[in-house]
DNA sequence: ATGAAAGCGCTAACAG
DNA sequence: CTGTTAGCGCTTTCAT
């Protein structure tokens, strides 16, 4: 930038050669235990720090991973980039984010940007519509610039990279048999997000529940586009329909899915039951407190970039490793919004 | 990266040289449109993308700017995080991420870290750490290194710069008079973010309202140091003071109080009012629906982007800007909480 | 133990 | 209209 303090600065002041320096400073045993504290010295007296963009442009490593999400107003993403965020500190990375609100465009937009060279790697979740219309052209760059992918979440096979996720299908498959056996006998899905690879596991989860119980005709599916409508479509079909418990499909749902049902006279859970995704602080505080999956970010996002480092530094490595799809655990915290 | 295609593998394949090429790209006047076409075929066929990290090297502008935030797992902060990302996004820069976790360690570091030349600016809200010790000793660095920042909502004095924040102290004081008009004769603030500049600006607004009403000696001040002892805390306040309303400090612990304060047997907003901070989906499902100081994040998000931007680019102007702190406008959302 | 020189990929002044 | 050259700040042989 502007006014930095650079190796010549120290160099000239010195009067020893730009090398010289750079050697001092990266401890090199070849310079004399002298030179280095006088290049210390000053370098700290003026403050110096080292260029990451020439440093970058000259090893081919810029220390610095893109992450790519959809949305950063959720607490499960809010999660994930912190725990990135936590684990890359440690690891002396940087994190690069992009948005794609969820939009193809821009998660384009953001994928041609980091393929210039600016990151070492990308972790990336995808956006819906890009689920939605399964266009992933854009993502065959990666592996042709041999750039590291990391998919979570939200992930598709078509792209051949590692993959995290948690196992969708099973953690609503279980709930839902975990409220059967408690006397549920109308359980419903309730979903918001039902054009993401997440959204249509957890509907499968389900549906295989009721197969298992022999009730795959009596399936109760109740998709909303998005939350304007998400009042009147529960509300009618409340109405509508004989009710007993209700999954959701992510923690926001199960948040405005509390409200209707007691607002339209049904007592929670002895009438309805309530089950979420994602726990967090909201959870234990919504009226009543409400049962979850917990989907554990913070390990999630811990193995998203601990397998993005591990590739990006077997990149050279003369076998390269097969790509892995670690599935992990849930596990379901039961709070007073489910019997 | 690795397998970067660069300027020189276009040029040794039409057999010109690199600046041509780059030229070409630039769609500069001087190369003949033949050649640009022929430059252009090539570089869409090897899908070229420049080197970002070359470019800023020779350019010593990055595109980049760093944002540096106590926390990403709060509304508030996350809309502001959007809001910079959508602005910087059309502006055609990047935004890297740095979370301070509300330590000041974590933030020297930070600091530190995008000092080196990675970004053009920085957007920064102070960790509560920093707020509470005083010591803006790294910030100063800022300023020697003449890299322009914009500090928003958690600012301080003692720093030189351009500063954006919402009028803390009128958005409680007015919120206390509204609440006193509307009958509440008790009422009472409750903050978990004490130690931030925030928190003690909202704190005096509530104060400055009581004097006006001549209530000074009636203040009812609840301060929670962490969401383990919310609850205690509260609910033995609840049993030893007569309340008829609650002013939070934020949208969580607004969040909280509903619960805690219906759990005591009170009626809300009928016996007891409550009132928080930032809008969104969560306040309209609360139980009852949150009445909210609207800070209008997406204005804060884009007034510090844009603001960052107009000093960088002015950067190197002869008659630098005078710095500004520009002081949001807030709205009050009525909603069933409150009176 | 130190320094000179080359080069990472790109741009821009200057020549031709 | 195109090419040569130099240089952004740093690292890394290879000489000395």
């Amino acid at each position: 930038m502007r006014n930095q303090v650079t190796l010549k600065d120290i160099a000239a002041i010195l009067g020893v050669s730009a090398s010289t320096v750079s050697k001092s400073l990266n401890d090199s045993h070849e310079i004399s235990q002298e030179t280095k504290n006088n290049v210390l010295r000053v370098a700290r007296s003026l403050n110096y720090v080292p260029n990451d963009i020439a440093r970058s442009l000259k090893s081919s490593a810029t220390k610095r991973i893109g992450v790519i999400l959809p949305t950063i107003e959720s607490d499960f993403f809010a999660k994930i980039i912190r725990a990135i965020e936590d684990e890359a500190t440690k690891r002396n990375y940087k994190i690069l984010i992009s948005l794609s609100n969820d939009t193809i465009e821009k998660e384009k937009e953001a994928v041609s940007i980091l393929l210039n060279g600016s990151v070492d790697g990308i972790i990336i979740s995808l956006s819906q519509e890009t689920q939605d219309s399964q266009e992933y052209s854009h993502l065959k760059n990666f592996s042709e610039r041999r750039l590291p992918v990391v998919m979570f979440d939200r992930v598709c096979h078509e792209i051949e990279c590692d993959k995290i996720t948690i196992d969708d299908f099973e953690a609503t498959r279980e709930a839902t048999l975990h409220l059967y056996e408690k006397g549920c006998k109308n359980i419903c899905f309730l979903s918001t997000i039902s054009q993401t690879s997440v959204g249509q596991l957890r509907k499968e989860g389900y549906i295989r529940a009721l197969e298992e119980l022999n009730k795959e005709s009596e399936n109760l599916i109740i998709e909303i586009p998005n939350y304007d409508q998400f009042n009147p479509i529960l509300k009618k079909y409340l109405k509508e329909h004989n009710i007993d418990a209700i999954i959701t499909s992510d923690q926001l749902s199960a948040i405005c899915t509390l409200k209707i049902v007691q607002e339209n006279g049904f007592n929670i859970p002895n009438d309805i039951s309530v089950i979420g995704f994602t726990d967090g602080t909201i959870p234990k505080y919504t009226i009543p407190s409400l049962s979850i999956i917990n989907q554990n970010e913070g390990q999630m996002g811990k193995q998203a970039f601990d397998t993005l480092i591990s590739r990006i530094e077997n990149m050279n490595a003369e076998v390269p490793k097969e790509f892995t799809h670690e599935i992990l655990k849930t596990d379901f915290i039961k709070r007073q919004s489910s019997l």
